[in-house]
DNA sequence: TTTCCATTACGAACAAAATCGTATTTTGCT
DNA sequence: AGCAAAATACGATTTTGTTCGTAATGGAAA
């Protein structure tokens, strides 16, 4: 295991995580200006958990302009795999096919999903 | 949606809220001593939590005799649901097949367990 | 009935996370 | 150069969650 990843992001900082994985970097305003759209709190609170999460190294940023721009230091895979393997222990007692099962159900997943997942689980049953 | 439910337990409350699945109903005594195989903090503390469970409604009580029987007010599915949901929505962008494959992967789930999955799935299918 | 002990009640301290107000800095524009 | 607008820096406050110390209470056993 590589050098020992600490890191976890509280629930703010994921949703700032969401935004600059999917956009791969963002100014705070950028930031800020997606956030407001689910929520509505100042730009200067966007602005400070964006500088904690770089003292904390869960971004890095370029600050050679005057406009710092973010991008994340860690990857989505990894995160959701941290808080996946959590959900698993804490809530669904470290089974998870008991939690696949969960998320099958509830009408959560389309046909078109159901499809795809029989398709992966025929791939890992023939390795 | 029936009556609005808002109750989202913390870290802490989920703990307890195991130990109340598991057992039906359980007085704080019991909780704590549980607790205590895997946490080190007081009596008071867990007891505490319990009080503030119930203000909040996520256990009730019966308080008739001196020792305090409480009994989960959430169902487990139901909580596990939604914060799968969140999880969904959160970190794997609304597709709960990208959950379901990324719990897959990352040899979490043995044999059995994915032919527990391909039954289910199976189920699925046919309805 | 009185005593003793386990239990509950409750306030307060502590900690973590989120929010904001204000000062400072940077840079483009005139 | 000087100014205005927009961005960063940073301390302080608020909110939420956790932990504990101490007082009050109830009930079983002497």
């Amino acid at each position: 295991m590589s050098t020992a990843n600490k890191i976890k992001p509280t629930g703010s900082e994921l949703e700032i995580l969401q935004i600059l994985w999917d956009r791969e970097s963002a100014s705070v305003r950028d930031v800020h200006e997606e956030l407001s759209k689910t929520k509505t709190s100042g730009y200067t609170t966007t602005l400070k958990l964006m500088q904690i999460m770089f003292e904390k190294g869960i971004v890095t940023r370029d600050d050679s302009s005057k406009i710092h721009i973010y991008q994340p230091a860690v990857s989505r895979k990894k995160t959701q795999k941290q808080f996946l393997d959590k959900m698993i222990n804490g809530l669904f007692g470290g089974s998870s096919a008991a939690l696949v099962m969960q998320a099958l159900g509830n009408q959560q997943a389309s046909q078109s999903e159901l499809d795809e997942i029989q398709k992966y689980l025929d791939d890992l049953k023939t390795k």
